[in-house]
DNA sequence: GCCGTGATCATTGGATACAATTCGACCTTC
DNA sequence: GAAGGTCGAATTGTATCCAATGATCACGGC
């Protein structure tokens, strides 16, 4: 809807246009999990041919944020519990691995500077939750973990950690239980206190803590009864 | 060519069917970095419309085995030397993490048949570098690091060292130097011979070691200054 | 009344046609 | 002879068209 017009990054292919647009939706949990993505249907709102479109599913399928079945269309991935823990696990592992490795190799200003990033990160945090703005706080508590590992230099790796950035937007979207965040800001200020005082091996325990308890606060085992296509298969009685 | 016909791999779609056969010529440096996938080319090869190669392309830009610039056209992936390093160094932390999952997550009966699984890698790397067979080394060593990680049970992970694996083999094509292998089948079998014993620690760090020894033994530095449009750029004056 | 079967409809998969852009070659000009 | 510009062929990007698959719904049988 306005979303279409929100991000004027200069010339920007329509394609991509898009994909932003849909992935920020979901992020934000608009498009809840399941909600089926029809290509005549994006095609008349975005003005273009269902090529274009195509071009853009295709791209958000390989993020894992959208799941492309044969001849059945696309639709918002629904992450099964199982993929949900496999996700955080894979997390756990790179980020803390990385905020080692940021951490090892800043030198004095460059460890100042990533701290005033989280702190800006962190008040971007606070003001969302102070207002209420899920989307703000999905997004500085993601920007949070994105600055962590970026200094590490590894631009693979990074990719592989905005991926699964993206994709616990989704999990926690389909999860979540509780009226909180997406993360515990608590926790962040924890982590960034412990990085100011540059204690690595600290810094990589509560980090790993923290994920484990973005975690533990979902809902995996009800989902997993609830979630999948059980009501899809049993006939009638479809919830959104 | 004959390609086209040569995987009969049941009713395969006919655009995974492109996607693997670029994919395997790239692994199998038939296909140099740099060289131009025409989509016209291809499907007159394959008999499809450039439709479905489209699709094939834009799958294999996805796992990062090639390139598609903007009204340009797409070329096999050529990967910068510090891309090269990145993706070692994301292997070293995911595989030794992923074998210890593994190790430590088997019971005897999984020990003992994760050990056979491997041997029967190391049997079919051994023949093919006795038949001087350049594909089955590179299929038989990554089945190798792939059959390690299989049996931690984190898919996500799995599918990243996937594209990493298959990145590595397009990073040999393009910087080895000797006629050596992908990988050095003494290195695999002394790693093997660990994971016997079943010592967890120096497990890992006999895999680290082989893969850092993989990495030193291409020629990144040579490349850095051949490879790039360094000198289209800057004409002649002082390199980078 | 419930289930199995068939037809209609909507949606996706693929092929073709047209527009836009890029790259190369040839020509002109200094 | 070299540099610059212009034109042309080739290739990619997009839109539209046709075919095929899956879903929905109605009808008939049990």
């Amino acid at each position: 809807m306005s979303a279409a017009t929100r991000h004027d990054t200069a010339e920007t292919p329509i394609d991509q246009q898009i994909r932003r647009d849909i992935a920020e939706a979901i992020y934000e949990q608009r498009m809840a999990p399941g909600t089926r993505l029809s290509e005549t249907g994006l095609g008349d709102i975005y003005g273009v041919s269902r090529t274009v479109v195509r071009k853009a599913l295709f791209h958000l399928a390989a993020d894992k944020l959208v799941d492309i079945r044969p001849n059945r269309g696309a639709v918002v991935w629904q992450p099964s519990p199982a993929e949900a823990h496999e996700v955080f696990a894979a997390r756990r592992l790179l980020e803390s691995t990385l905020l080692a490795d940021t951490l090892a190799g800043l030198d004095s200003t460059g460890h100042a500077r990533l701290v005033e990033r989280l702190q800006t990160c962190l008040n971007d945090d606070r003001a969302a939750h102070a207002a209420h703005d899920r989307q703000a706080m999905i997004r500085a508590s993601g920007d949070f973990h994105r600055r962590l590992a970026e200094p590490a230099g590894n631009s693979v790796l990074l990719e592989f950690l905005d991926e699964l950035i993206g994709r616990s937007s989704l999990i926690i979207a389909l999860f979540e239980t509780r009226e909180a965040g997406p993360c515990a800001e608590a926790d962040h200020e924890r982590l960034l206190a412990i990085i100011e005082r540059g204690d690595i091996g600290e810094a990589q325990a509560e980090l790993a803590a923290h994920l484990e308890d973005c975690e533990e606060r979902l809902n995996l085992s009800a989902a997993e009864t609830a979630s999948p296509s059980l009501s899809d298969l049993l006939g009638r009685t479809r919830r959104a």
